[in-house]
RNA sequence: GGGCCCAUGGUCUAGUGGUUAUGACAUCUGCUUGACACGCAGAAGAUCACCGGUUCGAGUCCGGUUGGGCCCA
């Protein structure tokens, strides 16, 4: 029969997993739904490896559930919006958002987003993903945003929306308001410049460093540090900026760092979210010194109009000059950039819209409380943030490409016209307002330009995904839905935004359970940038190792963990892939038809089949958790390892000679249980063993929609004897492989002698026997050789508790005794302390390896727990 | 600077206060055993990042240091 061969057997199993619609959600049915709140996967085109794994986690609690009996609701979905497809746009097209007219470059951005998305869905299919393209759905249509539209409606009528005026980071390249996500942090060097401003009183230079001397244009305020002696004096006096000569006092503040620069800051309006704290601490004014375009205001006076950047360096030309420029010296800085162009963001007062943050807190942390987190330190991090929220959150953008804000604002009086929900999806730019005139004053209405900030679209995908304002009988029954998957650097973002928007808009938690998974590492530990070169595409590994290889990656990371990628987890997930399919083809020759349960089996199949019972109900008990890695490593060790190299070889004369039934029942049941938890992680070759192997036999027309195994009693009797028998074939190959002898080489003779051995060997005599080829097996309590200790080994875990201090004396003075020379009363071993006490210790504390002393040459023996193994050359 | 998390053989990784620290990949030795040489049986390879503490006993708990990750200032 011919190998497994994944690259022919993957793309079939794909098509027909297409055509068979497995992985369908059943609004009718009434089996338990588990609905996933999947991320939609961003519009960029390629994969890369961190969705690979993400979305095969994800996929884990798909396939489980669905062998668990559950409804599965796991979309397939696509977030469209925002500003990298304009920038792509941008950059393919050699053009600005602004050469264009509006609407032309909305239209240019769809088509681009557009194309992308049928290849992103073979990607999915490759994966072996098994998300439903019947409740596909993608952001940027209208039927999503007009949910995002009626939820901003519901919003602004319930008075948590506000137009607002607010420092708000700006991107002066890009024109327009960032969220506080889309701020990055860049470490830069700069020169720090030490100027003279000057006591308005009595004239004396005071030294203050500033890497932003631009800003002087609109100092507010000098600081000090409270506990710095020689500044002392400063504290109340008023100060004159150079160049402006603009009058500023100066207060004494624990945040000024006393060894940086001069130790005197100045305090502008507004360098940094720094200034920003002071402003508000000490109630300035908010003065505009840098306009939207990035260019100084007027208050620079004949510096007005110049780029930050030009005035900073001519104003630093100019005080050269004048002499009020002492020296300059490099610093590094932390600078906030824009996320998409790493242009320096600046802080600006502009009109924005806001939704009520601030107000909620303690709502939205009892809602997270609500929610169980996986892993539970997670809901740390979130809890965090919710108190540290400094302000509300701004949703408006002056962009292109994204949801429109549904209003238009009068010309005159800025009174806000609010679009209807029925009017949704409405763009305002190009649909004329319902009334003609201003209701306030008459004046005229112009549509608003500003778009809302890509995380107002993403964080209704829970009401989106249950039919929120479309189906209020499915809304019922499917909301709250019952995982968010996420990964963990939006948890600030994604999962904080959609709490607080739901529990506004529906008073609920979005869903029961989350799941917060890591990044994917360059092999070095580094996080994967494109500017470091190290990026890894997923794609030619797929097309190197298979779908099933890369899941089986995705399989061995843990949660909420990031994981450095290791092309190893693919070489070892092709190999565990070819394993299943082999030892299956086996029990598929074995097992013709479907084997009845016979009424009695040797301890080794009730043995194996108890581990296995105990194996469902550890995978069980991981995968509830989402602790797919602990799974992975249960489910292989044990089809591997103990079924394959133990299992298999033990009963394979049973199932090649007699017509053994209870070998069959328990290969078939423990394999095709295996199979099937294992076709969670490795989908594509377990659906190609259960076609070749078990479909004749069974119902179900995938593995994928079968049913989850059911967990086989415990039997410890069994398991006692079988992991005995296991011990005794073990060491024996051990022993043969020792002697240079290969391993189906004949034993004449083999005995297994000890006390125990009639109960730990009974039923498994011929079993051991035919597996390790002996001619002749005995098994007896003693034998006529002499017993001989050659090892005392302490028990430490018994010793500690009863002798505290002592124990490590005694485990010691046991270590070292000679075992020849060993005097054992009735059990009790005598020990002398330093100290001169004498301690007794019992059988519990000590545990005797022994040897038969032998002086036969042709025989050797090995030790196997308490028994002996006497081999007969 | 703050919050959370991580540091274990060459590499990646498991680890629930208690014998000799898990497994994988790589390396070495033997074995073509009737599913699999992408296999089987073995071997070598680890001062569990560093310093201190708690404890009879610490990879595990506590504090600190160093390095790294995510988010934020």
């Amino acid at each position: 029969m011919p190998q497994y061969d994944w690259r022919e057997s993957e793309p079939k199993w794909q098509a027909k997993w297409k055509e068979w619609e497995i992985y369908r959600f059943d609004p009718e049915s009434d089996d338990e739904v588990f609905s996933i709140d999947n991320p939609p996967r961003y519009a960029s085109g390629a994969l890369h490896l961190g969705h690979a794994y993400g979305y095969t986690v994800i996929d884990f609690a798909a396939r489980y559930k669905r062998l668990k009996g559950y409804n599965v609701f796991f979309p397939l979905c696509f977030d469209v919006n925002g500003t990298p497809v304009e920038v792509r746009v941008e950059k393919v097209m050699g053009i600005k958002a602004s050469d264009v007219p509006r609407q032309e470059f909305i239209s240019m951005c769809e088509e681009f987003a557009e194309k992308d998305i049928g290849e992103m869905t073979r990607q999915f299919e490759m994966l072996g993903e098994s998300m439903d393209p019947s409740i596909y759905y993608q952001t940027d249509a209208e039927y999503y945003r007009k949910l995002t539209q009626i939820s901003f409606i519901r919003m602004f009528k319930k008075d948590l929306v506000y137009k607002g005026h607010f420092p708000v980071n700006w991107c002066t390249r890009c024109g327009t308001a960032l969220a506080a996500a889309e701020v990055n942090y860049d470490h830069r060097s700069t020169a720090l410049n030490y100027i003279k401003f000057r006591d308005v009183d009595t004239g004396e230079e005071v030294p203050v460093a500033t890497t932003r001397p631009e800003l002087l244009c609109t100092c507010l305020l000098v600081a000090v540090h409270p506990d710095d002696e020689s500044k002392a004096w400063m504290v109340g006096r008023e100060l004159a900026t150079p160049v402006f000569d603009k009058r500023v006092k100066v207060v004494a503040d624990p945040k000024v760092d006393p060894e940086f620069g001069t130790g005197t800051v100045m305090i502008c309006s507004i360098g940094d979210k720094d200034d920003l704290d002071w402003i508000m601490k000490y109630g300035l004014s908010l003065e505009k010194g840098i306009d939207e375009a990035g260019r100084m205001t007027e208050l620079a006076g004949e510096y007005g109009g110049m780029t930050v950047v030009d005035a900073r360096r001519s104003i630093i030309d100019d005080m050269k000059v004048a002499g009020l420029l002492t020296r300059q010296e490099d610093t590094d800085q932390n600078v906030g950039v824009c996320w998409r162009c790493h242009t320096p963001i600046e802080f600006l007062k502009a009109p924005q819209w806001f939704v009520k943050t601030l107000e909620f807190k303690d709502l939205v942390l009892k809602m997270v409380d609500e929610i169980d987190w996986h892993p539970e330190f997670m809901k740390v991090r979130i809890n965090d943030w919710i108190n540290s929220l400094a302000w509300d959150w701004v949703v408006s953008r002056q962009r292109y490409f994204a949801t429109a804000i549904p209003l238009w604002e009068c010309e005159d009086c800025g009174h806000v016209l609010m679009a209807e929900e029925d009017e949704c999806y409405v763009d305002p730019t190009s649909t004329p307002p319902r009334v003609e005139k201003c209701e306030a004053c008459g004046g005229r209405y112009v549509g608003s330009t500003e778009v809302f900030d890509t995380w107002m679209d993403s964080s209704i995908s829970p009401l989106y995904n249950t039919f929120w304002e479309r189906d209020a009988a499915l809304f019922d029954r499917l909301y709250p839905m019952t995982l968010r998957p996420q990964s963990h650097d939006i948890i600030r973002t994604w999962a904080f935004y959609t709490i607080l928007r739901e529990m506004q808009l529906t008073n609920e938690r979005p869903w029961h359970e989350i799941m917060i998974h890591g990044f994917v590492m360059a092999p070095n530990g580094r996080p994967m940038h494109a500017s470091s070169g190290n990026v890894i595409d997923p794609m030619p590994l797929i097309e190197k190792y298979g779908g099933d290889a890369m899941r089986y990656y995705a399989s061995t990371c843990s949660l909420g963990m990031d994981h450095a990628f290791k092309e190893q987890e693919l070489v070892r997930g092709n190999r565990l892939a070819v394993k299943v399919w082999n030892v299956m083809k086996l029990i598929g020759a074995a097992c013709k038809t479907r084997p009845d349960r016979p009424e009695s089996m040797h301890p080794v199949d009730r043995w194996i089949l108890s581990r296995f019972g105990a194996l469902v109900r550890e995978v069980e008990e991981s995968n509830d958790e989402y602790e797919f890695d602990r799974s992975m490593a249960a489910i292989q060790d044990f089809l591997w390892h103990e079924v394959a190299d133990h299992y298999i070889e033990l009963v394979k004369p049973r199932i090649y000679s007699d017509d053994d039934e209870g070998a069959k029942y328990t290969l078939y049941t423990v394999g095709l249980g295996l199979l099937k938890m294992i076709s969670v992680f490795l989908p594509h070759v377990s659906e190609d063993a259960y076609q070749m192997n078990f479909k004749g036999s069974e119902e179900p027309v995938s593995i994928h929609i079968s049913a989850w195994p059911d967990a086989p009693l415990r039997d410890k009797e069994s398991e006692r004897r079988g992991e005995n028998v296991k011990s005794v074939v073990a060491a024996i190959r051990s022993w043969k492989s020792a002697k240079g002898l290969s391993l189906n080489s004949e034993i004449p003779r083999l005995e297994i002698v000890g006390a125990t051995a009639d109960d730990l060997m009974a039923g498994s005599e011929e079993d051991v026997r035919a597996a390790v080829k002996a001619a002749e097996l005995e098994v007896k309590a003693s034998v006529s050789l002499e017993e001989k200790v050659v090892r005392v080994r302490p028990v430490h875990n018994q010793l500690g508790p009863e002798f505290k201090k002592d124990a490590k004396e005694i485990a010691e003075l046991l270590a070292s005794l000679d075992p020849q020379a060993l005097e054992v009363e009735g059990g009790v071993i005598a020990l002398d302390l330093s100290d001169g006490r004498t301690v007794e210790l019992g059988e519990e504390f000590y545990a005797l390896e022994k040897r038969l002393a032998s002086e036969r040459g042709d025989l050797e023996q090995v030790a196997v727990g308490t028994l002996s193994v006497l081999v007969y050359m």
